[in-house]
DNA sequence: ATGTATGCAAAGTATTTGCACAATC
DNA sequence: GATTGTGCAAATACTTTGCATACAT
């Protein structure tokens, strides 16, 4: 992947180390948390600090080109988001949509972690009360 | 609610804290922190630990009672189980489905946290590919 | 040359644990 | 009475921050 225009594109910086994690962040299948890609670099003898790290998720979260998911204990997990893509939400009240970020990488992450499966697809349907209406 | 029943039940002893906790749950309509707990519990003159807290969310999550939920930031939110159902994950391959709890509250706290709106109803179908057909 | 990124060490936040005493069955 | 729960204080795990230096445009 060409990271550097991919950066520009986003409006950040390329870094030696920016680049760096996101050849490491492309080639691994599930999630890693911060100490995970720590070691990774480690491995590969790559000298990036942990803070480096974590404020390269900080930022990538921000701009919404990684997920951020927690399993319940233990460290973050971060992946790259790959298919980006929104859900909607329709308001029982005002017929309002709201767009919402697929929040399904959150749940994978749980099913690879609990029950072993990978998942391809999904369909979400969503509907509730928006603030407006909430009165 | 009949804590005792409920309690017993599910094979949790009864004890004042353990009550006095879930009196306060069943009336907070979203999800509340750990320490926000513990507040709510010293607003109301009700002295418990927050180690107790801890301990108590820590139980009831493994009996499957308390949804555990990150929102990216700051401390876990924490709420009690109401319409607990399963949804399942079709294998691509074999064809086996695996029964998965409803990961939705998850979602229904972020979208509560991000967007301001109340999950009602949803739908959600998911396939993949199941741990054993992996390979 | 200017502004941003990084390393390092120190601090911060959320959570867990060990132990002594107390409450429950 | 035996077992499990709780309070307290200390420890841990994970993440963030301040500051000095290095790097990118």
């Amino acid at each position: 992947m060409d990271w550097n225009s991919y950066l520009k594109k986003n409006d950040i910086k390329v870094t030696r180390a920016r680049v760096a994690l996101l050849n490491i962040l492309e080639n691994v299948t599930k999630g890693i948390s911060a100490e995970g890609l720590y070691e990774e670099c480690k491995r590969q003898g790559i000298d990036i600090n942990l803070s480096t790290i974590y404020r390269f998720f900080d930022l990538f979260e921000e701009k919404k080109l990684i997920n951020k998911v927690s399993l319940g204990e233990g460290p973050f997990i971060y992946s790259l988001k790959k298919n980006k893509h929104d859900h909607t939400v329709e308001c029982d009240i005002c017929h309002k949509e709201i767009a919402f970020p697929c929040p399904i990488q959150h749940i994978e992450e749980l099913l690879k972690a609990k029950v072993g499966f990978t998942l391809k697809e999904h369909k979400l349907e969503m509907k509730g009360v928006c603030e407006d209406c909430k009165e």
